[in-house]
DNA sequence: GTCTATATTGAGATAGAC
DNA sequence: GTCTATCTCAATATAGAC
């Protein structure tokens, strides 16, 4: 409500990512606020609450979009690569939000407060295990992958970047997505039938730029 | 030293892994083990020193293990899914310290004490990336490869998966590891060589067995 | 090697004045 | 909306008896 609330909310969410929600202590949060402990508590019901607020509001965000890219429609690759893209996106552009669920998701899920965690987890899973199952039935992806198992590397690897993207590094988010994607469209095995001719039909295919 | 000591301390990860370091009380764990808090003093000097052990010791043997896989030799793509066999084994078989490690490294590097993790991580670093560097140059990894880029996303990948593998769950760690290797190596997308000639000489090719 | 007993610290949260 | 003051609880760790 408050643009204040949102500031100290914003405050928060940096320190839970970077220290973990339970090393940082509410008074900690209030000396960042340049307020004292007790004055919090008119903000937010505990500390609890905010990283409920923080999560719960980034994966509504995100749920929407995603639900959005898949029902835009598209060949399964492309789809996938949207979702691809938007993941990454979120990585750079809320750091934080994702931060903190990838490192306290496991903690949080003991409580039934944190149900919804899980329900987003597997909305998520539902959506993309069912582009990468479109993808194997029109032949656009290998006949033997296996989309659950599939999902979950796609879904980790993206995640975790998290731990060492550093907005202003060496690599922008779009060239470590691209490099990932590569990856994982075409692995890391040099194509033996490069030069020969145009093989593969593949709509936008992700090249690494050189480097330098 | 001890077996009691050790005992204990199986316990102590068994329990950081499942509730998180910070979260685990050491009441918690001397009643796990059938003694009052107090007496946990006799074994350990500290918490933190508990932890250290666990991940000290697990992180020693496996860079020692990586460490003999290079040196056996081979070709990059053999030596590369040497190194992710093992780490998918120490998965497996060191669940919980991998999962600790995984939960608390960020947390754990704040302090002084625990400045071994960033060394042994860069070892590590050093290690894999020496080894697509050189599958890079021999021609077996595709040119565009960005070794340091590709060795987080493997990484990452690998270690993550003690978040959802279960032992007598629906995949063993060898059905989960050959199918990251299929996807590592040749990628996602459909391969139209299929049922052409070999064109590929790849040394003992990981393919997933179907489902069912 | 464990227990009894406790020191010490710091956490989240509350009530009411301003 | 913040402060003052404080409650309450639980945490790590210690000292010495057994």
């Amino acid at each position: 409500m408050t643009e204040r609330r949102e500031e100290i909310l914003s405050l928060a969410a940096d320190m839970f990512a970077e220290r973990g929600f339970g090393s940082t202590t509410v008074r900690e949060i209030a000396d960042g606020a340049g307020i004292l402990s007790g004055s919090l508590y008119h903000h937010f019901d505990s500390k609890e609450s905010m990283i409920e607020e923080i999560l719960s509001t980034f994966l509504d965000e995100f749920a929407a979009k995603a639900q959005a890219v898949v029902e835009e429609g598209g060949d399964p690759p492309e789809v996938l690569q949207k979702l691809v893209t938007l993941a990454f996106a979120a990585v750079a552009e809320d750091a934080t939000a994702v931060a903190v669920m990838q490192n306290e998701v496991g903690f949080l899920l003991q409580f039934p407060r944190f149900a919804f965690l899980r329900k987003r987890a597997d909305e998520a899973e539902h959506l993309w295990v069912g582009v990468l199952e479109s993808g194997v039935k029109s032949g656009a992806f290998r006949r033997d992958l296996e989309p659950r198992l599939a999902y979950r590397f796609i879904r980790d690897a993206i995640w975790i970047t998290v731990r060492w993207y550093r907005p202003g590094g060496r690599r922008t988010i779009d060239e470590i997505r691209d490099s990932y994607l590569a990856m994982l469209l075409d692995g890391i095995t040099a194509d033996r039938r490069r030069g020969g001719p145009a093989a593969r039909a593949r709509p936008s295919p992700p090249r690494r730029r050189r480097r330098g």
